[in-house]
DNA sequence: AGTTTTCCTAGTAATATGATGGGAAAGATA
DNA sequence: TATCTTTCCCATCATATTACTAGGAAAACT
């Protein structure tokens, strides 16, 4: 339906992960129990087990099974980007028409549209790329992106 | 499966679009045909109805119908931008989880979690607004848009 | 052993996507 | 008026994706 969709499992994702981020700023080697992160985040359980596998699988995430495990961040919080988690949990961030944009042909007068496409991708990167877990943790985002924010009308939305 | 997804229908439109000013450029005035449209993009004719219908409702495009009927953009192609037609045929922009990301609601440790999805969404805004279809006509994107694609790696994928 | 917690595979209901088909309505031409 | 052309509109369809859920195996700890 829209051309940017954040699904529920990369919005779950983030969210899980900056439950861990909080627990590593207090000891890196802690571990947080999946059903503690559901609770605190109003995750469904066996939906977000399978969300952090997967950023297990990434190398975003370490886990231990049995009494007393749990998960933790298995990097720094500064040197894992919202790239890196929408890319583990939703494939590439961009697509048209199913392939990659630089895949695209087109003719005739659409022959720069390619262009368009990954001017598009580009700038999300140059956001999803820049911003780690420890910003959004500590409310602290890099100032090109912050400065986005104040443009007007950046908290609206466009109607028309 | 990805973030941002450019369906068929608005990659489809854009290319009709362009088709549509390619042909006003010469006569504004002048209409073509959707079969005409159809085979020089090489895009379903029934389709194609369908979303050129779509575009005459949002008053992109204008339409007549019987012999030596056809399409016309209804404005100015420097008047229309891609966002316009992104919204026409795919809905709002930026979605998380189905809702606005203004709406979604955060607690605890991903309380700032909003700004990065308003961030990303002023981004895209940034590129897909200011890109009108004389621009991409022309090959003659706005200067901050066409240094993106300057950037290293952007017309790379990422392999992460 | 027994308990806890993660790991893995499968399945499912609801929705979106990318179409196709059959004709009605409107405009042009003869 | 009759006919042809082209858009308009409705309904349908196959496939895929999304957001979950169920059930149990495998590890780690007490
Ligand atoms: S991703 Fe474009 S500058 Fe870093
Ligand atoms: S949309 Fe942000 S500056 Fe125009």
């Amino acid at each position: 339906m829209q051309a940017v969709h954040i699904s529920a499992k990369a919005d779950y994702g983030m969210r899980a992960l900056l439950e861990l981020t909080a627990s590593y700023l207090e000891n890196p080697k802690q571990l947080v129990k999946g059903d503690a992160i559901s609770k605190a985040q109003g995750i469904p359980v066996k939906f977000l087990e399978g969300i952090l596998r997967q950023l297990r699988q990434s190398g975003i995430v370490a886990s231990q099974r049995g009494a007393e495990g749990g998960y933790r961040l298995d990097r720094s919080p500064n040197e894992v980007s919202i790239a890196d988690v929408v890319r583990a949990l939703d494939g590439p961030l961009a697509a048209v028409r199913g392939q990659r944009p630089e895949d695209v042909e087109y003719v005739g007068p659409s022959e720069h549209l390619k262009e368009v496409w990954v001017a598009l991708r580009a700038a999300m990167r140059d956001v999803l790329e820049h911003i780690t877990l420890a910003d959004v943790a500590a409310n602290n985002l890099p100032a090109p992106i912050s400065a986005l924010l104040d443009e007007p009308g950046a908290w609206q939305r466009r109607i028309g």
